[in-house]
RNA sequence: GGGCGAGUAGCUCAGGGGCAGAGCAUCCGGCUUACAUCCGGAAGGCCAGAGGUUCGAAUCCUCUCUCGCCCA
C-alpha cells in the first residue's frame, strides 16, 4: 500500500464518481424497503451552478445518502427546468449576436434554435451536480418540457380551466416593456428610486384649476377621473365637478374614492385604471373606462395623441415640457420612491390593462394554509410557518400567461367569433368546436405560454409520472423532504402544496427546509453586478467536491444568511487530510493484519474502551443530529471527535502497543483501529462521500451502499472515559509545565507521580504512553515526597513532581500553581456561595444541588493539594 | 408602515436555563518514523444595552440600539 501523504481530490474524486456512474443510483419502488425521497428544485438549464445550488444540493444528498445507507429505499428525483424567459432571453441575446431577432426566424425556427441550445448546453448543470457527489437517480432525470410532463401541464391546466379555477380576462397586469410580456406580482422586484414628483394643474370645467401630484405624468394620457378622499374636507366642493385633461382635452369627472390618501401630493389623485392599480380598482367600482395608452414595448400608443409612437420615458420629458409651455406645471419637487423592476432583466415594469389568463388562488389556498395549520408539513426553521401563511392569506390571483414563445403553449383554442376552447390537444379542441358550431370551423390556438412556475408546481408529482398512475407515485409520494431557499417560498413551495392538494389529495412533501442564502466574506449578496460571484466549480477544481460540501454543511446552520469564505474552505481541505493521514496510517499499521480476527473476547486497553465508548456516543449524537437536519452540528461532532479524540488521542497512544513487543496486545489496537476507521468512513460518509468511499476501497468496503453505524450501547463504559479523562488532563499538565518552564521539548524527563490507588490505575496501563505523549519516564511513589527544588503539578487529583534540582525557572513553576489555585478559588467560592442560598437549596432540582455539593468538595480537596505544594515549595 | 433574522474572543461563527466553546489570526516552542494542509503550549470574553421572569439568564420575556433581509 503505498498512499500519498496529502490528499489530491482532483486524483480521486473523478475516479470515484466514473464507479458511481456506472452502478448509478436506481430506486426500486417495489423493493419493500421504507421509502425516502426529495424531489430536486429543478435548477434552471440555462444556469450554472452557483454557491445556492452547492449548498441545497449539498444537504439534500447528506441526507440522501444517509437515509440510504440507513436501510431506506431513498430516491432523489432530479431533473432541470425550462425557465422560460430565462432561457428566451439567452438565445435573443446570442440571435442578437448575429443581427437577428426572434421575430426575424419565426416560432418553429426559433423554438428548434431553443431545443438546439438546450441540447448543447442544458445539460451542463447535472454535469456539476454529478461532480458535486450529488447521488440523484440519473436514470429519473426530467425535464419540465418532456412530453410526460407537458402531459401533466396540460392536464392540470384543462382541469383548472372545467373546474373553473382557471379563467381568462382583462385585468390590470405586470408588464415587462423589454421581455414584451406579462409577469406575475412575485417577479416584479421593488426598489427605492430617486424619482420626480410631478405637480400638474387640471383646468376645471367652468373655471379655475385643480393641482394634482403624479410620479408618472404620461400616464394621464390614459385619465379617465379625477378622485378625492370623501372625508378630505378641502376638496368636498369639488366632487361631481369636471375637470379637463390637458393636452387631449378629455372631460374627467371628479369622484370621491376612500382610497384617496389625503396626505400625499395635494390630496387629488388623477385616476389612470389601465395603468394604476389603486385606480383600476376605483375604475372598477365606479365603472370608469380604462383607456390604454402603451404598446407592448413601451411606447405610446395611438391614444396617446401627439406623443404616440414615443418611448414611455421619452412621453414623459415631451409632456411635461409642454406642459410647462402651457403653463400646468405647477412644480417639480425630487421623490423617492419604490418601482417595480421585471425580475429578470431589471426593466422597469408598467402596470398595463392587458387579456391574460389567472389561476383563481383563493381556493387553492384554502387547504394549503390548513394543512400546514395541522402539521402535515412543517418548515424548518418553523418560523418560515408565519411568512407562508402570511402570503396565502393575501394571495391575489396568479396571472399564468406569458407573451412568449419557449415554455407550455396554453392549451386553448379560438374560434372565428373569440369563443374559447380548453382541451389537451388541437383534436379534442375540434370536437369541442363541432359540439359548439354544430360544423368545422378554423381554430386558433393561444399564441401565449405558461408561466414555467406553472410546471414548477406540478414537479413533486409529474417527474413520477403523473397524471399516470405509476408505482413511483404510489411508493415515494408524498415526497419526505423538499430543500430549497426561502427565495423561492411563494414562486414555488406554496404552489406546490396548492396543486399536491389539488392534484393528489395529499401534499407533496412532509418538510420543507429552507437553507440560508450564502454571501460573501463581507455579508454582501453575491451579484455580477458587485463581482463578488464565486463559481462552486472553481471551489471543486481548487479544493475538492468534499472540501465544498463540508464547508456547505459548517454554514448550513445559519439563519437568513451564511458568510462563505476561502479560510472555511481551507479549514475542510485542512480536514480532509487529516482523514487521509488517519486513514493512510491505520492502513499501513495494520496492513498485516490477519483476516478473521476478531475484537470481540479480547482484552482491551483503557484506551481501547475509551474511545469505543466514545464512539457510541457520536454515533448516536451524529443520528440524532441528522434527524433533525442539524447538519452543521452533525459535522462539527465528527470534527472533533476525528480531529480532537482519535488522532489526537487514541492513535498515539496506541503507537505504545502498534510499535511494541506484545502482539496479542498489538493484534488488539489493530482491530480497534479497523473498527474505528470503518465507522468513521460510514458516519462521514454523507459529508464527504468521496474520500470516504476511496478509503473504503482499501478495506474492502463499499462506504455508499453500506450500513450507516448504529450505537452499541454495551460499549458505553463511564469508567475508562473517567480514566482517559484524567490520564489526558496529566499530559496536559505535564505538557503545560514543561513549556512554561522552557525545558527542551525533546528531553526525556524523570517525573514522579504521587497519589493513592486512582494513580496507579490510571497510570498502571498508561504508563508507556505517558512517556510517549508528555515525553517523561514516569514513577509512581505514592508516598514520594518533593525533593528540594522539584517542580510541582497537579491534574485532577493526580499530584506529580519533576525532580530537576538546580535546573528549573522556580517563579515559572510556582505561577502555575498560583494560577491554578487562583482558578480553583474563584470557582469554589462561586459555588459555596450558590450553595450557601436557602432558595437555591430549596428549590433548585435535587441533583442540580447534589452536582454542585460534589463539585466543592473536590474543588476543597485540590485547594488543600495545591496549597501544600505551594508551601512545600520553599 | 408591517414582519423576520443577526449582534458571543481580534476575525468567522457553534452553543441556547446550572463551569463561556471551536476554527482562523496572535504569541512561545517543535520537521517527535500518519499528517508542517502538522504537533505542543499560552494569551484572549460585562455573551450589544437596559429592565423583567427565575434559586439561577449568554440562553426565556419586554424595550432600546446597530446591521441585514422580506413584504407593502
Amino acid at each position: 500500500m503505498d498512499l500519498p501523504s496529502r490528499y489530491n481530490p482532483n486524483e480521486v474524486e473523478p475516479r470515484i464518481l466514473a464507479r458511481w456512474e456506472k452502478r448509478g443510483w436506481v430506486c426500486d419502488p417495489k423493493s419493500g424497503k421504507k421509502p425516502f425521497s426529495i424531489v430536486i428544485p429543478p435548477p434552471n438549464i440555462t444556469g450554472r451552478l452557483h454557491m445556492g445550488h452547492a449548498l441545497n444540493n449539498t444537504l439534500q444528498d447528506v441526507v440522501i445518502r444517509f437515509k440510504r445507507m440507513d436501510g431506506y429505499e431513498a430516491c432523489w428525483f432530479p431533473g432541470t427546468d425550462h425557465a422560460g424567459i430565462a432561457t428566451q432571453t439567452v438565445v435573443e441575446m446570442e440571435l442578437l449576436r448575429e443581427g437577428k431577432t426572434r421575430k426575424d426566424l419565426g416560432r418553429e425556427a426559433f423554438l428548434a434554435r431553443v431545443w438546439q441550445w438546450k441540447e448543447k448546453y442544458g445539460n451542463e448543470i447535472v454535469e456539476q451536480l454529478k461532480a458535486l457527489g450529488c447521488s440523484c437517480d440519473w436514470s429519473r432525470l426530467r425535464f419540465t418540457l418532456d412530453p410526460g410532463l407537458s402531459q401533466a401541464v396540460r392536464t392540470a391546466f384543462v382541469r383548472l380551466y372545467r373546474e373553473g379555477l382557471i379563467y381568462r380576462g382583462e385585468y390590470l397586469i405586470n408588464w415587462c416593456p423589454r421581455c414584451e410580456t406579462a409577469l406575475s406580482d412575485l417577479e416584479v422586484e421593488h426598489e427605492e428610486v430617486q424619482g420626480n414628483l410631478y405637480f400638474v394643474r387640471y383646468p376645471l370645467e367652468g373655471g379655475g384649476y385643480v393641482t394634482v401630484a403624479t410620479t408618472r405624468p404620461e400616464t394621464m394620457l390614459g385619465d379617465t377621473a379625477l378622485a378625492v378622499n370623501p372625508r378630505d374636507e378641502r376638496h368636498q366642493h369639488l366632487i361631481g365637478r369636471f375637470a379637463i385633461l390637458p393636452v387631449l382635452g378629455r372631460r374627467l369627472p371628479i369622484v370621491a374614492a376612500q382610497e384617496v390618501d389625503p396626505e400625499f401630493g395635494t390630496g387629488v389623485l388623477k385616476i389612470t385604471p389601465a395603468h394604476d392599480p389603486v385606480d383600476f380598482h376605483i375604475g372598477q367600482r365606479l365603472g370608469l373606462p380604462a383607456i390604454n395608452v402603451l404598446n407592448g414595448d413601451g411606447t405610446i400608443n395611438e391614444n396617446g395623441g401627439p406623443f404616440a409612437g414615443l418611448d414611455r420615458f421619452k412621453a414623459r420629458e415631451a409632456l411635461v415640457e409642454r406642459l410647462q409651455a402651457d403653463g400646468l406645471l405647477e412644480k417639480i419637487l425630487p421623490y423617492r420612491h419604490a418601482v417595480g423592476h421585471c425580475q429578470r432583466c431589471r426593466t422597469p415594469v408598467e402596470p398595463r390593462l392587458s387579456t391574460q389568463w389567472f389561476v383563481r388562488t383563493t381556493p387553492l389556498a384554502e387547504p394549503a394554509i390548513r394543512v400546514v395549520q395541522e402539521g402535515k408539513i412543517q418548515f424548518i426553521p418553523e418560523r418560515w410557518t408565519k411568512v407562508y401563511f402570511d402570503w396565502l392569506e393575501n394571495i391575489r390571483d396568479w396571472c399564468i400567461s406569458r407573451q412568449l414563445w419557449w415554455g407550455h403553449r396554453i392549451p386553448a383554442w379560438y374560434g372565428p367569433d373569440g369563443e374559447i376552447f380548453v382541451a389537451m390537444d388541437e383534436e379534442e379542441a375540434r370536437t369541442l368546436a363541432r359540439a359548439h358550431y354544430g360544423k368545422d370551423v378554423e381554430l386558433r390556438q393561444d399564441e401565449d405560454v405558461l408561466d414555467t412556475w406553472f410546471s414548477s408546481a406540478l414537479w413533486p408529482f409529474s417527474v413520477m409520472g403523473w397524471p399516470e398512475k405509476t408505482s413511483d407515485l404510489e411508493t415515494f409520494y408524498p415526497t419526505d423532504l423538499l430543500i430549497t431557499g426561502f427565495d423561492i417560498l411563494f414562486f414555488w413551495v406554496a404552489r406546490m402544496v396548492m396543486m399536491g392538494l389539488h392534484f393528489l389529495g395529499d401534499v407533496p412533501f412532509r418538510q420543507v427546509l429552507i437553507t440560508p442564502l450564502i454571501v460573501d466574506e463581507k455579508g454582501q449578496k453575491m451579484s455580477k453586478t458587485r463581482g463578488n460571484v464565486i463559481d462552486p466549480m472553481d471551489l471543486i477544481q481548487s479544493h475538492g467536491a468534499d472540501a465544498l460540501r463540508f464547508t456547505m454543511v459548517h454554514i448550513s446552520g445559519k439563519g437568513r444568511s451564511a458568510r462563505f469564505s476561502r479560510a472555511l474552505l481551507d479549514e475542510s481541505r485542512d480536514f480532509l487530510n487529516k482523514i487521509w493521514n488517519m486513514a493512510r496510517f491505520i492502513l499501513t499499521t495494520t496492513a498485516d493484519l490477519p483476516a478473521g480476527l476478531a475484537l470481540e473476547g479480547r482484552s482491551l486497553a483503557w484506551e481501547d474502551r475509551w474511545i469505543l465508548s466514545r464512539l457510541v456516543s457520536v454515533i448516536e449524537e451524529v443520528r440524532a443530529h441528522l434527524e433533525r437536519y442539524l447538519f452543521h452540528l452533525a459535522a462539527e461532532t465528527l470534527y472533533h471527535f476525528v480531529w480532537g479524540e482519535v488522532c489526537d488521542w487514541y492513535l498515539e497512544i496506541g503507537k505504545v502497543r502498534l510499535y511494541g513487543e506484545d502482539q496479542e496486545a498489538r493484534r488488539t489496537a489493530q482491530l480497534v483501529l479497523r473498527t474505528l476507521l470503518a465507522d468513521i468512513v460510514r458516519l462521514l460518509h454523507p459529508f464527504l462521500p468521496y474520500i470516504t468511499e476511496e478509503i473504503g476501497t482499501y478495506l474492502g468496503l463499499e462506504v455508499s451502499r453500506s450500513a450507516f453505524p448504529r450505537a452499541d450501547a454495551g460499549r458505553r463504559d463511564p469508567e475508562a472515559e473517567k480514566v482517559l479523562a484524567a490520564f489526558q488532563e496529566l499530559v496536559r499538565e505535564i505538557r503545560a509545565l514543561r513549556s512554561e518552564l522552557g525545558l527542551d521539548p525533546s528531553r526525556e524527563l524523570e517525573v514522579v507521580v504521587t497519589g493513592g490507588a486512582w494513580a496507579e490505575r490510571v497510570l498502571g496501563d498508561l504508563g508507556p504512553a505517558l512517556a510517549r505523549l508528555a515525553r517523561v519516564r514516569a514513577k509512581l511513589a505514592p508516598e514520594a515526597l518533593p525533593p528540594q527544588g522539584a517542580a510541582q503539578g497537579l491534574a485532577g487529583d493526580i499530584a506529580f513532581f519533576i525532580p530537576l534540582a538546580g535546573e528549573l525557572d522556580w517563579a515559572a513553576a510556582e505561577a502555575r500553581l498560583r494560577k491554578t489555585l487562583a482558578k480553583v478559588e474563584a470557582e469554589l467560592r462561586a459555588l459555596e456561595e450558590r450553595l450557601g442560598e436557602e432558595a437555591f437549596r430549596e428549590r433548585a432540582p435535587e441533583e442540580v444541588v447534589a452536582e454542585a455539593e460534589k463539585r466543592a468538595r473536590e474543588l476543597r480537596a485540590r485547594r488543600t493539594r495545591l496549597l501544600r505544594l505551594l508551601e512545600g515549595k520553599r
